[in-house]
DNA sequence: ATGTTTTAATTCATTGATGAACTATCCGCT
DNA sequence: AGCGGATAGTTCATCAATGAATTAAAACAT
């Protein structure tokens, strides 16, 4: 594979040939959008490496976690839709694969029988605790060197990226 | 769609929830990982609204942006996959794809008859000088709020953790 | 020179995710 | 009560991306 910083400093040569021939273009910010999707990408598939030996999917794991997570350890596939954001459709398929391997159980709503219940089982909850730990040693290792100031900032200029984000998605999208 | 907003004040709780059951769990930089990812999908959605009134793919777009940014306007599918971080398999796609649109062409190499080279048309590059502006403002919009310092900060920690993530994938991937 | 290994690109089969159409249930209204 | 519209979940068809196998040409080593 590539490394990452040979493709951020290709991505320098080009945003800036490219700002020489367009100058209306924003080069700083347009190459911070760019540097974050590659680390992204790059965290993206670090991570999908951990998951491959479990054989899950990030999304498969994402909405695991969020069950996980829950204090009663259940919700609805619309809810976890929204909070994994993914489409109903990709939900049922990730609902289906993992209550095939007995990490979730599905069941009716009494309240409204539209709803299914969805609750992460004894079996999910071990498997959780024993593939969780594994993944840290890693995690430290991607903020080495990064000072306790060096985190505050990072999560403040994300959450500040992440509000701008959803102002744009707001708007009438032209 | 769900507000990232939203998604990120869930995504608090149930990190804060997790470490409780999991004390050893790395709370704050699996935070910052889940932050960067969350708004990256953001991103990632954000480019592709723009970029589908032009039936570009994400990866579609990059290329052809690596393609016009070089100096000759040219390349091959193999430097293409490291710098656009594609497959191979993909690459071909991503070029059948833009070829049949008069975006680019294929030619043989004369130094190496494996190779194909890969050149950005005229109209390929008249497409992207159409394409490219209308996006500038949803740029800068994203970044509203934004002192110079706090580019150069997230400049230099995602330049950093792309280093990390670099040793990372160096490492005998265990 | 000739046979082996490596590299470049493609094709084919498969997986993951999306969009459109469908079914069942609930809610609001007259 | 019962009709119309909204909501929840699923199924089916499609697209994008990946992995394994294939072809062709170059590089290397005898």
């Amino acid at each position: 594979m590539a490394k990452l910083t040979t493709c951020i400093d290709l991505m320098d040569e080009g945003i800036s040939r490219v700002s020489q021939i367009i100058p209306a273009m924003p080069a700083t910010e347009a190459r911070l959008c760019r540097l974050l999707l590659m680390v992204g990408e790059g965290m993206s598939e670090e991570l999908a490496f951990k998951l491959k030996p479990h054989k899950l999917n990030h999304s498969e794991f994402l909405t695991l976690m969020i069950l996980y997570s829950r204090p009663d350890g259940s919700s609805t596939p619309g809810e976890l839709c929204e909070f994994a954001t993914q489409g109903a459709t990709n939900m049922t398929r990730i609902a289906n694969a993992l209550a095939r391997r007995g990490l979730i159980t599905r069941g009716a709503s009494e309240s409204d029988r539209r709803r299914v219940v969805i609750r992460i089982t004894a079996a999910g909850r071990r498997f959780v605790m024993k593939m969780l730990p594994p993944m840290f040693p890693r995690i430290d290792t991607m903020f080495d060197g990064f000072s306790a100031t060096d985190k505050r900032h990072l999560d403040r200029l994300l959450r500040k990226l992440a509000g701008n984000l959803d102002r744009l998605s707001d708007d009438p999208h032209p």
